[in-house]
DNA sequence: GCTTGAATTCTAATTCGTTAGAATTAGCGG
DNA sequence: CCGCTAATTCTAACGAATTAGAATTCAAGC
């Protein structure tokens, strides 16, 4: 037997959809230019990735024939949500916390982006506090 | 043409890692029964599985014939480093930081581990202003 | 040594993802 | 209206991934 179909984006579904949410409603011949600063791709091969997606649910064509305009379906919001609880549910054993530590402790971010970090923490903890206080 | 094997471990792959990660060495049959918790699969499917991962330096084996033991050869540590990587790289633009703002926002964690974060950080800086004064 | 059951290897089927050429369609400029 | 070019559809190839039955090997216990 065979794999089941992936339900988050493939890599190469991903690279469009960046192109895509980066760039807006695009033409084919736009992303096509877009795709070639990373990697040489032939113009077919993008339009039949584009079939595809567009059977998933993952783009839509707006118009047709030549000015046609290919949009994302998805947010970046929501399949970023998708992604990241797949790699929290897979990786990190269901706790988000847990790759928030990763994160914070593997290095990879700067004492001023740790500073925002905590900033961004701050703020939400005072929101809320504010929320229950006047709601109750 | 086809696509190139994928560098991180796949869904499937990860499975077995996560028993491994999470037990220890194991025979072939506890994998099995560890599998068995979450879905249906046969014996053979699993040792298919291994004998592919160990073609890739996923895993390797200890001892042989009946007592044989399966080791994982990435650590979690290091296999979760990569995955997280591409994660920030392909959806949150190279930006570990968005990343955590992302996880910070999306409202995943209870205040606690929120506050529990914002002690990491601290913990964090503070050892790093230290290390700078000694060394300075 | 022979049986037994686990472990492993061999083999194969099947689907997905990726790639792209060939053929076709459709709009635009002259 | 006709050709040019962009866009699309059709088709196909092929490796990766997944699944598992058949056959084989091997350690252990009697």
């Amino acid at each position: 037997m065979a794999r089941t179909a992936s339900a988050h984006p493939t890599d190469g579904e991903l690279e469009i959809l960046c192109v895509l949410w980066a760039e807006g409603p695009s033409a084919l011949s736009a992303l096509c230019e877009a795709l070639r600063e990373q990697r040489d791709v032939a113009t077919t091969t993008v339009a039949t990735m584009l079939r595809v997606m567009r059977e998933k649910g993952l783009v839509k064509r707006q118009g047709s024939g030549r000015g046609a305009q290919w949009v994302a379906v998805v947010s970046h919001q929501s399949a970023a949500r998708g992604m990241v609880s797949k790699l929290v549910d897979h990786v990190f054993d269901g706790s988000a916390h847990r790759l928030a530590a990763h994160l914070v402790e593997g290095g990879g971010l700067t004492d001023k982006q740790l500073g925002e970090i905590r900033d961004l923490i701050d703020q939400r903890s005072r929101a809320k506090r504010k929320r229950k206080g006047t709601r109750k």
